[in-house]
Order: C-alpha cells, then sequence, then structure tokens
DNA sequence: CGGACAACCTGGCGGC
DNA sequence: TGCCGCCAGGTTGTCC
C-alpha cells in the first residue's frame, strides 16, 4: 500500500532526524531471510560508520545517500520506518526486522509483518533497482512526455498505470483513483485513447498522487507516517474501496464496482466510467 | 509487448 | 468462542 503519496510522505518525516547522523551498525533480530541483498554481518559491517547525507524517493524506494553507499529500502505491503531513543519501545517493534543505531542515541527501525520489504546495499543503486519509468510528479514529466510512452502500449489502463517501468510510483490505491478523476474505465486498452483522454488521464495521475501527498498518505491497512499517525488520504478516496467499505461514487451515487484486473483488486463507477 | 500465473508472507477477517 | 481458509498487496520470474 504505499505508493509514492505514502513514501514520500515517509521520506519527509524522516530527514530531520537522520540529517547527517552516522550509523554505527545494523541488527537483525529474525533472520532476515531474502530482505537483504548481503549476509547479514557483511550488511552490517559494511554500514557501520557511513554518515546519512541525505534522504530521498525514486519510485516507491527510499533512497538513503550514504559516505559511500547508498541504502535502499522498499516497505512493500507492511514496511514501516520509524526513529526513537534506543531504549524507547515501540508496537511496531512486534514486527521489528532491523534496527540501526544511530550516533545520539537514537535507532531507525524498520518493521515488517509480512516479510516484503528489501533493504539493500549498493555502492550504485542502479545495480539493484529495476528500471524504472518517470517520476510523475516531476516538472520534466509533461503532457508530451506522457503521449510519447503511451505509444505502442496496448495494454489495459489499469495494468499500465500499475507498470513501475512506465509510470514510477503509481499502486493499486492511486491507479484505481486517477482513473476515477478521468473517467476512464480500467479495462480500456491504451490504443483506444482519444488526445482528450489521454490529456485527462495525465492529469488524473497527477492529481490523485497530490491529493494523497497533500493528505499524508492513505492509511488503508498497514501504513502508518513514521511518527505513528495514521494518514488521511483514505477519507477522500473516489473509487479505491478497502474491505467493508460500501461507500458509493461521490460523483454520481452509484454503487462502486469490484472486478480483478491483472491480478489486481479493481475498484470503478459503472456509471462515470464507461468502457 | 502483454497477459496469465505462481511465488514470496502472514495478519486479519469472514464464514462456519 | 474457536478454527479454517482465504484475501491483501508490490514485485519478480516464468511461460506462452
Amino acid at each position: 500500500m504505499p505508493e509514492l503519496p505514502e513514501v514520500e510522505t515517509a521520506v519527509r518525516a524522516l530527514r530531520p532526524p537522520l540529517a547527517e547522523r552516522t550509523i554505527l551498525s545494523a541488527h537483525f533480530p529474525k533472520p532476515p531471510r531474502r530482505m537483504i541483498n548481503l549476509e547479514a554481518e557483511a550488511f552490517a559491517a559494511r554500514i557501520a560508520n557511513q554518515t546519512i547525507h541525505s534522504v530521498a524517493r525514486r519510485a516507491k524506494y527510499l533512497l538513503f545517500q550514504l559516505s559511500a553507499d547508498m541504502l535502499i529500502i522498499h516497505l512493500k505491503m507492511t514496511g514501516h520506518l520509524y526513529v526513537l531513543p534506543a531504549a524507547q519501545e515501540n508496537p511496531m517493534d512486534r514486527w521489528l526486522r532491523v534496527r540501526f543505531p544511530l550516533d545520539n542515541g537514537t535507532e531507525l527501525r524498520f518493521s515488517d509483518a509480512r516479510r516484503f520489504g528489501r533493504v539493500l546495499l549498493a555502492a550504485q543503486p542502479a545495480d539493484v533497482l529495476p528500471p524504472l519509468g518517470p517520476e510523475p510528479l516531476e516538472e520534466s514529466f509533461t503532457l508530451a512526455a506522457f503521449k510519447e510512452r503511451l505509444k505502442g502500449r496496448s495494454g489495459v489502463l489499469k495494468s499500465l498505470l500499475l507498470d513501475q517501468a512506465f509510470i514510477a510510483g503509481v499502486g493499486n490505491i492511486y491507479a484505481d483513483e486517477a482513473l476515477h478523476i478521468a473517467r476512464l474505465h480500467p479495462l480500456r486498452r491504451a490504443d483506444s485513447l482519444s488526445a482528450a483522454e489521454c490529456e485527462r488521464l495525465y492529469h488524473a495521475v497527477r492529481q490523485a498522487l497530490n491529493d494523497g501527498l497533500a493528505h499524508m498518505g492513505a492509511s488503508i491497512g498497514w501504513y502508518r507516517q513514521p511518527d505513528g499517525k495514521r494518514g488521511e488520504a483514505q477519507n477522500h478516496l473516489r473509487a479505491y474501496r478497502g474491505r467493508g467499505d460500501a461507500r458509493p461514487c461521490p460523483v454520481c451515487g452509484t454503487p462502486i464496482s469490484t472486478i480483478r484486473v491483472g491480478q489486481r483488486g479493481t475498484h470503478f463507477c459503472p456509471t462515470c466510467q464507461t468502457p
């Protein structure tokens, strides 16, 4: 569930407490299995004494620029990052996977109930990151650039929006939101869009992500901000529905339909988003 | 390129 | 109340 707005919210919250802090070591309370890209001991030895110079986001990855390496973390569905005094416990510690003691007595912790998250250490991020499309909220992502990327694509819109190599950072929630804003059916094929529809989709993707960001992310399921607070975006969603949420379309009042597209739960308004 | 599907995981929920 | 089974989700990898 952490998608671009949720990861960006986390990045912004983590910047102040981590600025120019030095990581002393890395501890893995439980066997890390596939979570890290090195052996646990090698990982800890390599990250020790590296200073965090910046915290940034690319797609749904958090990027920590260290003295010599990049620390790259993907939260997947249930990952959570938080900074606390080393002695202070937190409910999220129940699923604690990594603790990074810092040089001022605080600790960066990574908790992840479902163990899908990834914690990678690499000198060159490109060595471990998959191909990623443009950042949809950056100025360089223009309507013309979007139309150019659409050329030659024929798949259904929902799957295309979820393709991180096509556009970076959109996940299941904001894909459904963007399609509702654009009044486009999730099964519409990319090569069937008129110029006007392309333009609606372009603006809708950015609007959906900006709305999520403005509300500090959507706390559906597990997502929390680093300070433990819930985001507010889930209260403003137009089409995406979590379990037990039967709110109708906010535009026309029609019940929201749920189908599966590319193995993903997909929510849309059958009145506003015609095939 | 695209679509289908399995795998990875495990808490939480619906159903009984 | 308790147990079972399935669902959720992002990404990777395989196959056609």
